[in-house]
DNA sequence: GTCATGATACAG
DNA sequence: TGTATCATGACC
């Protein structure tokens, strides 16, 4: 496994977006690592992406860790209730994101059933172990993703995102964004991406 | 399928 | 002060 650069975070989010399927995402909670595969993601282009937080530069103490250097973590509320993942692309001072929809669980299973609906893997159901990464909001429960971690450097040693040595191989189909159906033109643009066949993919 | 949840942003 | 949102679970 070799972490991801920050050149390869220096790039549009379309690019990122597609090329960050397949890896993994790392976090370090308290003194374990809990590992999900990204299996699925939206790329948001910023100023000209109506459906972005920074649509139109639009600069706030929220979207601020956007504007900063590629290669870092951009975690909001939701809804007031949950929190989504993102990873600021591009150079400083275009706010671009990645958003991570879907997560496949890959490591420590056990700590990301606690986390996300305080039980025992062994007692999770079938529907409860995809549960565990097929969405935003419910990949930051099962992996301990909280506003704490916004802005924090993912080429640091505590969260990350790194890659196998040996490719693995799969097809990537592009799709619609999901809910953003207020951004009008922007809401048409094939700007999801996900790996087909995915059993934690959030939405076919 | 509907609905409540409630932080953040923004319009008035 | 009201209205909408890059979501989810609990309901019908």
């Amino acid at each position: 496994m070799k972490k991801l650069t920050r050149e390869f975070y220096n790039r549009t989010s379309l690019e990122v977006a597609r090329d960050i399927l397949g890896k993994y995402l790392v976090h370090a909670v308290e003194d374990e690592k809990v590992i999900g595969r990204i299996v699925e993601t939206e790329a948001y282009m910023g100023p000209m992406d109506k459906a972005a937080h920074s649509y139109n530069n639009r600069r706030t103490k929220r979207t601020e860790v956007m504007f900063g250097p590629p290669g870092h973590a951009y975690v909001y509320v939701i809804y007031g209730m949950y929190y989504c993942m993102n990873i600021v692309t591009a150079e400083e001072g275009k706010p671009q994101a990645v958003l991570i929809r879907s997560v496949e669980p890959v490591s420590n299973l056990e700590r990301m059933a606690k986390l996300r609906y305080k039980k025992n893997l062994s007692d999770l159901g079938e529907k409860e172990i995809i549960g565990l990464g097929n969405g935003p909001g419910k990949l930051c429960l099962s992996m301990g993703i909280t506003a704490v971690d916004n802005g924090t450097d993912l080429c640091g040693d505590s969260f990350y995102v790194a890659e196998d040595d040996v490719k693995s191989v799969f097809q990537v189909v592009t799709a619609k964004r999901i809910n953003i159906d207020y951004a009008e033109e922007a809401a048409l643009y094939p700007w999801r991406f996900y790996i087909k066949g995915n059993r934690f993919v959030s939405k076919k």
